[in-house]
DNA sequence: CGGTAACCGAGACGGTACGTCAAGTCTTAAC
DNA sequence: GTTAAGACTTGACGTACCGTCTCGGTTACCG
């Protein structure tokens, strides 16, 4: 019989949700043990066991109510300082040493769910930029808007996985610069 | 006193990289135990201690000791033809379950020293092609190479990571045809 | 404040108790839970904790009301035939299961009060039977009738408890042949 | 695949063993666990876990190892007053908290074995002591000795057991001179 | 060529955390 | 307004591995 979700007490819920993000940010994913959040959220083990099956989908919780938070702004006629803005956005939200700790794992254990739901926003928002343009004609026809998108966060994300090189803003902006030529008919 | 490696046992050094990559593979990483190796290589868990510190470099020695290797190609002179020949390669080493596997925790516990050694010859393959066609003017000279390199693996790299779609042939097909137009003259 | 008995529900009361003595007969004293009584009898737990304070004044009650009853028969003129038949009774009341495992707790948890309650009535008939042959000159008049009821009951006791050999009725035969000997003037 | 004995660690042994006796002495048996046993030895659990099954078998390797010692005397010529001395000593021995609390948890799981073990060599000087006087005339030759000894040491482990009185030596002298009235021939 | 120093297999050791179980307490919805 | 249901904190369970250690035994270098 699965839990009564109705019955769930939200004061525990909460504490265990704070005690394992500040944990994760302490000590890193691995070095988190459910033993010490429960008892950080003075909270007894069986009642995290009860809500969740581990710590994965514990942190992706965690992150999901309490995490960064997206700033929308509206787009302006300037499609490559549109798209520059948004990167530098999506490069200082991996840039958090929670939300950087918790997606790495996620990443590690292909949740490839959750990694969705916690990048794919940061995706949708420049293609949706991308097709606008496209309409106005700043975008060739025949582009394939998701895939530039891709190419876009692409080079972003490895860096950020890989640590290749550092993530800096002069790295977004050129990688704009480069894409956008591939992208428009004006040379 | 440090281990003497002139008296190492060559037996037991193989028995336990080829331990290790079987059961990487048969488990994943992080169901991998010291103890498993040890037990399945035939081996004390001190000769492991020994020689390595933990699981990842283990990992890592077994993966480019036994691991898959790269077929090289000369260049032809047509740069597309070069360029999804290589980023196909890619794509095929890292669909390799144990390369996979160990790559991404490598990649999950920045071990960028690491990564770097795994995924940077690749790279440096596509550099190098890069640059010979900057020289021919196939490529604008004020094109950053390697700013163009990873544009052209990262998004393969960040399919493969994050698993938002398949990574198929056409797909890194495409991205070729849209990086190449950003980097050249001709329309 | 404590609970008022006279709202207690005898429908609940009684189902517990024969859910009780159902478990412990089937499972033995210490797997028995109180989370597997509640769920058989369909009653919450705290019903089970407002009455009773832990298991072993739960099966007590439960025997109390549920279990063996004395069959008591008229004293004969015979000495030796009455103690026999009553050490008899005695001996298959201990051979039930649900009193033996109830009664072994008891012992363990040295629940003073329970065991007598539960093995004093015998003792008692044997003692009335001795000291009224007492009264008849069949038993010497120094004798200390409540030791001799000891000597009696004490070795069929021990070896229920400790089986040291199997409880027969050859042997409380010779236990009261051997002790009528003592309490007797004739030889 | 068992553990290997010749390994095995004395010092370990020795203090879980040690402490098993400490704690049962302070808690009772049901409030002793493994747990503390291992934290007071300095022990790891697996420690304990590896030689030993459970809590029982722990307590009596305990209780043989370092539990009380017979004295044993040798026998005068008088029957009476020899077997007064070994019940003395046997009820001094129950009295010990630690061999008190052990033992009755053995009788509660009906370790036959074990029980046997620790109660049967008192059981057994007497049978000596009983024997030796039959041979010497002082107990008829028809007594079943055996049943004899029950009938001394029943009476006294029932009382230890059921608590239904105090153990004194009043007690176990007045059961020595009703025994001995039936097992010999003056009256 | 015999001694000795390192490696080797094995596995016991002190630990940490696991995930489970039941105890006993507290809360809630329904009857 | 007591009950059933069940979530809660607590704490021990027994297991799995960790990384260290000690044990004989077996090489393989060195005097």
């Amino acid at each position: 019989m699965p839990p009564d979700a109705a019955r769930r007490s939200d004061r525990s819920r909460r504490a265990i949700l704070v005690a394992a993000l500040e944990l994760v940010e302490a000590l890193g994913y691995s070095k988190l043990t459910i033993e010490a959040v429960a008892a950080r959220a003075g909270v007894g083990k069986q009642t995290i066991y009860r809500w969740w099956p581990s710590k994965g989908p514990l942190l992706f919780d965690a992150l999901v109510e309490l995490g960064p938070v997206g700033h929308d702004s509206p787009p302006s006629g300037d499609l490559a300082a549109d798209l520059k803005r948004e990167l530098r956005l999506a490069v200082g939200e991996l840039a958090e040493r929670r939300f950087d700790q918790v997606c790495r794992v996620l990443v590690h254990e292909s949740r490839t769910d959750l990694v969705t739901l916690l990048l794919m926003p940061r995706r949708m928002v420049v293609e949706d930029r991308l097709r606008s343009a496209q309409r106005l004609g700043d975008v060739r026809p025949d582009v394939d808007v998701s895939a530039a998108a891709e190419l876009l966060l692409g080079s972003l994300y490895q860096r950020w996985l890989l640590r290749t090189a550092p993530l800096t803003e002069d790295f977004t902006d050129a990688v704009v610069d480069l894409v956008l030529r591939a992208l428009s008919d004006r040379p």
